[in-house]
RNA sequence: GGUCCCAUCGUCUAGCCCGGUCCAGGACGUCUCCCUCUCACGGAGAAAACUGGGGUUCGAAUCCCCAUGGGACUACCA
């Protein structure tokens, strides 16, 4: 009485995975995971990675989420050979001989094969794979209740509504159909046995019978509920491993009944380890931002995000931290996924991002900034020309260097916004009792800037193009009059900076140049 | 409550399948020291884990059982 449900092989197909998100408002950090290792897989084994739209709860649709999604995938890299996809004017499209990749366009199918279930009877038992059910949902919510709070154990099998509509004879059922509204449901089999399938992460995985509920496959809108739809399309799209998340380990069952119901042979299945709180519960919104958009807006570049959340989970040695996308298809191995959930945290994801800023070429880096920095009001742009928030112009080199001197310190992009603003400004914000080093005094402060003004004045811009330059310059110098470098630098350094943290005294004054470091040091004495 | 899944440092993990090389390795974070005008960076180092109990075995993080703990699911949502 145990019905086996094997796994095929199928290396004779080409390997087809799915990511299958719904439209119901941003892409979900889980989601950007799922949709990852989906595309993984396929690159890994040369397969085809799909990307299809679940939106048939019409309750949940939101306009503009599936550009949004669209692009959001795009931005992490992520790139589905079959699906719908951002058209160069904005517009959704869609590739691919196995379309419509979006349900709601789909809807035909699914009542055709839940009404073919109707129809269809089962030999084991006689008796069809699916009914129509008559009860409202209220009716049906005080089933339920009832059977919470009945100290007996529930009835073998069957959800408790099932024994009022699960006995109508095929014509009291077409009969009722006609007047009044109805679900169409999957009868699961009352008798003993389970539904057992190999879980390429988890192993063998078993469900009895009595465990699974009559799920609604067609509801009472005509619109197919999500395993109705699943299962269908991921047999028509001729998917053979789905990936997803653990969230539907339990409803697995229900699925390969439904394959066997429609006489079709199942893919593999992959139930993906949750991604977590702090608390270990489910990654939500509440405890933290969960939209990937959220990420992309608070400064984390793509290629952190995705080598971070493909880690999480999964991990092809252990000794190393950071992989390409490339790298990681090649090493992707479904089978070596961990089981347990991961808790998804944010320190090394701030980590990883500042490794990957600090290796970005200066160019590329200072052009991902920029947006950033404009957000911020660091920068705007008048003309196509950049100009610093007080209005003065900000040359593209001096930009380029600001960040090159920044990034060392930044854990994200946006970080730039706040640390990078005085590069870029005519006139610098400092108090007199900041100017001196702590252990020294007003008077001594002046006399170093004074030094240091003219000493600098007499350096032509040759100077300016390297802070090594100028600090073989300055250091002797600092020596020889007998002062030290502490009331020297820092009284220069916070004439520069207005800060008392910021990058050196020598690459502040390469990077806003001369003329900027002399009236500024300039601007200090005068307040000594 | 029921069903199912899971369990190595605070966190992500390597090791577990094919028991000994593990008084358990790496990374983030934390702490200490070095570098240093400051903050970072960088360098060196430290603290930090096999949930518990049985069993199998000469030997268990690794295999088995139980307990405990955690989580997911339990919709005409996905």
């Amino acid at each position: 009485m145990i019905h086996q449900t094997m796994n095929q092989s199928t290396e004779a197909r080409v390997p087809r995975v799915r990511f299958a998100p719904s439209p119901t408002g941003y892409l979900h950090i889980g989601g950007l995971r799922t949709a990852l290792y989906n595309e993984l897989f396929a690159r890994h084994h040369g397969g085809i990675f799909v990307l299809r739209i679940e939106d048939t709860d019409r309750t949940r649709y939101v306009e503009g989420a599936v550009e949004n999604i669209l692009r959001t995938l795009k931005w992490a890299g992520l790139t589905p050979d079959e699906g719908p996809f951002l058209a160069p004017d904005g517009s959704v499209q869609e590739r691919g001989a196995y379309g419509p990749y979006v349900q709601s366009a789909r809807t035909e199918k699914y009542r055709h094969y839940a009404e073919e279930l109707l129809g269809k009877t089962e030999e084991a038992s006689g008796q069809s794979y699916a009914y129509r059910c008559f009860c409202t949902p209220e009716e049906i919510e005080s089933l339920k209740k009832d059977r919470a709070s009945s100290d007996a154990a529930p009835l073998p099998g069957l959800v408790p509504h099932a024994r009022n509509c699960r006995g109508l004879t095929g014509e009291e059922s077409a009969a009722l159909a006609a007047e009044s509204p109805y679900v169409i449901r999957l009868r699961v089999p009352d008798r003993v046995g389970r539904v057992e399938f190999t879980d390429s992460i988890r192993g063998l995985v078993r469900f009895d019978y009595s465990s699974v509920d009559d799920q609604v496959l067609l509801k009472s809108d005509g619109f197919p509920t999500y395993h109705l739809a699943n299962v269908v399309d991921d047999h028509e799209m001729e998917i053979t491993q789905v990936i997803r998340g653990e969230e539907w380990l339990p409803s697995t069952p229900k699925h390969l009944l439904l394959y066997r119901a429609l006489g079709w042979e199942p893919p593999a299945f992959a139930h993906l380890p949750l991604l977590l709180n702090p608390d270990r519960t489910k990654l939500s919104k509440r405890q933290g931002d969960v939209a990937v958009e959220d990420y992309r807006a608070q400064g984390y570049l793509p290629q952190a995000m995705i080598n971070f959340v493909a880690l999480l989970g999964w991990n092809p040695s252990g000794d190393r931290e950071k992989y390409s996308k490339d790298e990681l298809a090649r090493e992707f191995r479904l089978e070596k996924v961990n089981k347990a959930g991961a808790v998804f945290n944010r320190e090394k994801l701030d980590w990883l991002n500042g490794e990957y800023m600090k290796e970005m070429p200066d160019e590329e880096l200072t052009e991902v900034v920029i947006p950033f920095l404009r957000i911020d009001g660091v920068l705007t742009e008048v003309d196509g020309g950049i100009k610093a928030a007080d209005g003065s112009p900000v040359d593209r080199e001096a930009l380029r260097r600001s960040v090159a001197l920044e990034k060392g310190r930044a854990k994200t992009l946006k970080d730039f916004a706040a640390t990078t603003g005085y590069f870029f400004t005519s006139k610098v914000e400092l108090s007199r009792d900041m100017i001196p080093w702590k252990k020294s005094t007003p008077e001594v402060a002046k006399e170093r800037l004074y030094g240091l003004r003219d000493r600098l004045a007499g350096l032509s811009e040759k100077y300016f193009s390297d802070p090594k330059l100028l600090e073989a310059e300055i250091i002797p110098f600092v020596a020889e009059r007998g002062w030290t470098n502490a009331d020297t630098l820092w009284p220069f350094r916070v004439a520069l900076s207005g800060r008392e943290r910021s990058p050196s005294p020598f690459e502040i004054a390469w990077a806003i140049g001369k003329k900027r470091t002399l009236e500024r040091v300039e601007a200090a004495i005068s307040l000594l």
